[in-house]
RNA sequence: GCGCCCGUAGCUCAGCUGGAUAGAGCACCCGCCUUCUAAGCGGGUGGUCGCAGGUUCGAAUCCUGCCGGGCGCGCCA
C-alpha cells in the first residue's frame, strides 16, 4: 500500500459516504480520478481531480462537490489541511508524521520498497532480442535486450508473474545459408583454402571455431557430398554455436531469459498446420490472390494464390500470406501459431521488436486477436534505432565480425551498467544517439555516472562514520526540517513512479526519476559546503548526524531499488 | 502512394495516459572549493509545445487535415 493508493482509498470512501447520504448518485465511474502529488508543492502534498470528474455527470458543480469531499478528507489524522482550488482540485497537505512515517517504511521495506502487487500474479510473457541465430549480437539487438529486459523486472516487481521469451528462427532459409557458410568454414579447418567468402555467406571470422569443431566431429567425409547430406546436421551444430555465443552476447548484459523457443521444433510439432486449420474453420484464412504490395507495383509481380489469413478483417491494409508456394510456411504463418502457443501459457504478451518491423505489427496483432478471441492484451513495443557516435561524430567499429559493431564490442568499451541504463534514458519509441564518449564521462550531463554519483556519495558517508567510530544508530526522534521532508516526499514518490511506469510499459521512467532524486541529494549534500551546520555529518551532534544519516540512507535505498529494477549495479565508490 | 514513430528553450530530451503559471540538463551570464569526493551546488537569460481547425469546465497530451524528419511496405526475416 503506497501513501497514494491510501489516499485513493481515503478519497473512495469519503465518496461513498457521499452516496450514503444521498449527496452523490451511485454507480458513478471513478476511473478518471486521479491522485497525485500537485505539480507546485506550495499547493500541498496530495491532490485529486475527483470533484471536476464526477461533477458533470453527478450534476453538480466541481467546487460545490469539492467542498463537501474536504470536510471529510479534512477529518483525517493525517490531513493538516484540506482546500479547495482552482476549477475544484482538492489540495491536501499531511502531517510531518506521515512523511517520516514514509522515511520509517522504505527502511523497513528495504530492497521491496516500491515493489506492488498491483500485477495480481497475472502472467505475461515478454518475448525479446530473438535475434536471428546466425551470428553475435550487433547494436541492432542491444536496446531492445536492455529495454524488454529492464521491462520485464519491472512488471515482475509490481507483481506479475514474468516468462522472459527468446524466439529462435532456426527455421528459415539464413539459417541454411548459416549451415553453407559453416561448411566453407569447415572445409578451410581441413586445411582447404577457402579465399574471400562467397557474396550471400556470412564473412564473419566467428564462423571458425565451428568449422573446426564440425571437422573434429565428422572428419573429411562431407567435403565433397552434397548439400543433402550435411545441411542437416551442419546446421544443428551451427545454430546451436550461434546460439551459444548469443547466450554469451546476453550474459555480458546481465540477460538470461527463461525460455528458448524453437521455430523449427514448433514446425515439427504441427503447430503452424493445426493454426491454420483452426482458422480456416473459422474462415480467417482462405485460398486467394495475394496483392501487389502498396506503393510501386514492381516489374516481375504475378498474383498468386495462397493461403491468405483475413488480417484485413482487423485492421491491417491487405490479408497475408501464411505459406508459401512451396507450401512452406511464412515467417507470419509460424509466428502466428507461435504466439497462440504463447497465449495458452499468459494472461498476457508483450513482444520488443525493433522499429524496421513496423510494418508487422498490425498483422501480428490480428492473428492473436484472431486466435485468443481478443480476450489476451498483446503489445508489440518498438524500438527506435541508435545512432552509435564518439565525441559527435559517427562511429565504426568492427573488430570481431563482418561489417558491424557487436554487442561486446559495446560492452567492453563502455561497461554493462553504461550501456544499460544510457538505453533506458529515453523513450524506447524514440530514436537515440549513443555516444561512446559521452556514457563514461564524469559529469553532471552523463546521468549514469551522476546517479552513481550520488549512490557513492552516500556510502562514503557511511564509511566515514565508521571511521570516526560513530555508530549507526536510530535516530529518536527524527527530526527534519522542510528541506529534508521536501526530500522524503521526493522518495516518497518511487512507489507510484514504479506503478505508472509498469502500467505505461515505460521503463526509462525510472531512469528519469532516478536522475531526480540524484540531483536532490547533490543539492542537500551542497549545503554544507555554504553552511556548515548544514552539513550532513556533524560530529558535535551526534543525533541530528543520525538523522541525517537516516535520511541519507533512505535516499540510496531508493537509488539501489530504481537501479535494480533497471539491472545496474550500484556503486559504493566511484573510480 | 500507404502504414507506423517523432516534431516541446539555441542543442539533447522529460512531461506521471486530459489538469493549476509547460520542466530538466547542456550552452551562455553571475556567484560558491582551509570539504562528508567542487566528478558538485545556487541564481539568471531563454517557449506561438510544427501549423490550422475540432472535442470540453480545461489540450503539449484526444480527433481531423496539412507541413517537416525517421523507419518500413513482395511468398524476406
Amino acid at each position: 500500500m503506497t501513501l497514494f493508493s491510501r489516499f485513493s482509498d481515503h478519497i473512495n470512501a469519503a465518496l461513498d459516504a457521499l452516496v450514503a447520504q444521498g449527496a452523490l448518485p451511485a454507480g458513478l465511474d471513478r476511473g478518471a480520478i486521479s491522485v497525485e502529488p500537485p505539480r507546485d508543492p506550495s499547493h500541498g502534498d496530495v491532490a485529486t481531480n475527483a470533484a471536476m470528474v464526477l461533477a458533470k455527470p453527478a450534476g453538480t458543480n466541481p467546487r460545490a462537490l469539492a467542498e463537501q469531499l474536504v470536510q471529510q478528507l479534512g477529518a483525517l489524522d493525517e490531513v493538516v489541511e484540506a482546500s479547495v482550488a482552482g476549477p475544484g482540485f482538492i489540495n491536501l497537505r499531511l502531517a510531518d508524521e506521515s512523511w517520516r512515517a514514509e522515511l520509517a517504511l522504505v527502511h523497513a521495506q528495504r530492497e521491496d520498497y516500491g515493489r506492488s502487487a498491483v500485477g495480481a500474479g497475472r502472467r505475461v510473457n515478454v518475448e525479446y532480442v530473438s535475434a536471428n541465430p546466425t551470428g553475435p549480437m550487433h547494436v541492432g539487438h542491444c536496446r531492445g535486450a536492455v529495454v524488454g529486459d529492464a521491462l520485464a523486472a519491472l512488471l515482475e516487481y509490481v507483481g506479475h508473474r514474468v516468462t522472459r521469451e527468446y524466439y529462435v528462427n532456426d527455421a528459415g532459409a539464413q539459417v541454411d545459408v548459416l549451415a553453407r557458410s559453416a561448411h566453407l568454414r569447415y572445409r578451410e579447418a581441413l586445411g582447404e583454402a577457402i579465399g574471400a567468402i562467397p557474396e550471400g555467406l556470412y564473412p564473419g571470422d566467428y564462423l571458425k571455431p565451428v568449422g573446426e569443431s564440425l571437422a573434429a566431429e565428422y572428419g573429411d567425409r562431407f567435403v565433397t557430398a552434397p548439400e543433402s547430406e550435411w545441411l542437416v546436421p551442419f546446421r544443428k551444430v551451427a545454430v546451436a554455436a550461434m546460439m551459444d555465443m548469443i547466450r554469451a552476447d546476453l550474459a555480458k548484459l546481465g540477460i538470461h531469459h527463461d525460455l528458448f523457443a524453437s521455430e523449427a521444433e514448433l514446425q515439427a510439432a504441427g503447430k503452424p498446420a493445426a493454426a491454420e486449420a483452426w482458422l480456416r474453420e473459422h474462415d480467417l484464412v482462405y485460398d486467394g490472390l495475394l496483392e501487389a504490395p502498396k506503393g510501386e507495383t514492381p516489374d516481375d509481380w504475378e498474383a498468386v494464390e495462397l493461403p491468405l489469413f483475413r488480417s484485413t478483417r482487423f485492421g491491417d491494409d491487405q490479408d497475408r500470406p501464411i505459406r508459401k508456394s512451396d507450401g512452406s510456411w511464412t515467417y507470419f504463418g509460424a509466428d502466428l501459431a507461435y504466439h497462440y502457443q504463447k497465449a495458452q501459457n499468459a494472461d498476457e504478451l508483450i513482444d520488443i521488436w525493433g522499429a524496421d518491423h513496423a510494418g508487422t505489427v498490425k498483422r501480428i496483432k490480428a492473428a492473436v486477436a484472431a486466435l485468443t478471441g481478443g480476450k489476451t492484451r498483446f503489445d508489440v513495443k518498438l524500438v527506435q534505432m541508435v545512432r552509435l557516435l564518439k565525441n559527435g561524430e559517427p562511429f565504426k567499429m568492427s573488430k570481431r565480425a563482418g561489417n558491424f559493431v557487436t554487442l561486446a564490442d559495446i560492452v567492453d568499451e563502455v561497461g554493462k551498467d553504461a550501456v544499460r541504463f544510457t538505453m533506458l534514458t529515453r523513450k524506447a519509441d524514440a530514436q537515440m544517439d549513443f555516444d561512446f564518449a559521452k556514457v563514461v564521462e564524469a559529469s553532471r550531463d552523463n546521468p549514469v555516472f551522476y546517479v552513481q554519483y550520488a549512490h557513492a556519495r552516500i556510502a562514503s558517508l557511511k564509511r566515514k562514520l565508521a571511521e570516526a567510530g560513530i555508530a549507526p544508530a536510530a535516530p529518536n526522534p527524527v527530526r527534519l526540517d522542510d528541506h529534508e521532508l521536501g526530500l522524503v516526499k521526493l522518495l516518497a514518490q518511487f512507489p507510484r513512479i514504479v506503478e505508472s511506469a509498469a502500467a505505461a510499459r515505460e521503463p526509462h521512467r525510472i531512469a528519469f526519476y532516478l536522475g531526480e532524486v540524484a540531483a536532490a541529494f547533490h543539492a542537500w549534500w551542497n549545503m554544507g559546503n555554504d553552511r556548515p551546520e548544514a552539513r550532513i555529518i556533524l560530529t558535535q551532534d551526534a543525533e541530528l548526524t543520525a538523522t541525517r544519516l537516516y535520511l541519507a540512507d533512505g535516499i540510496g535505498q531508493v537509488i539501489r531499488n530504481g537501479l535494480h529494477l533497471m539491472g545496474v549495479e550500484a556503486l559504493e565508490e566511484m573510480l
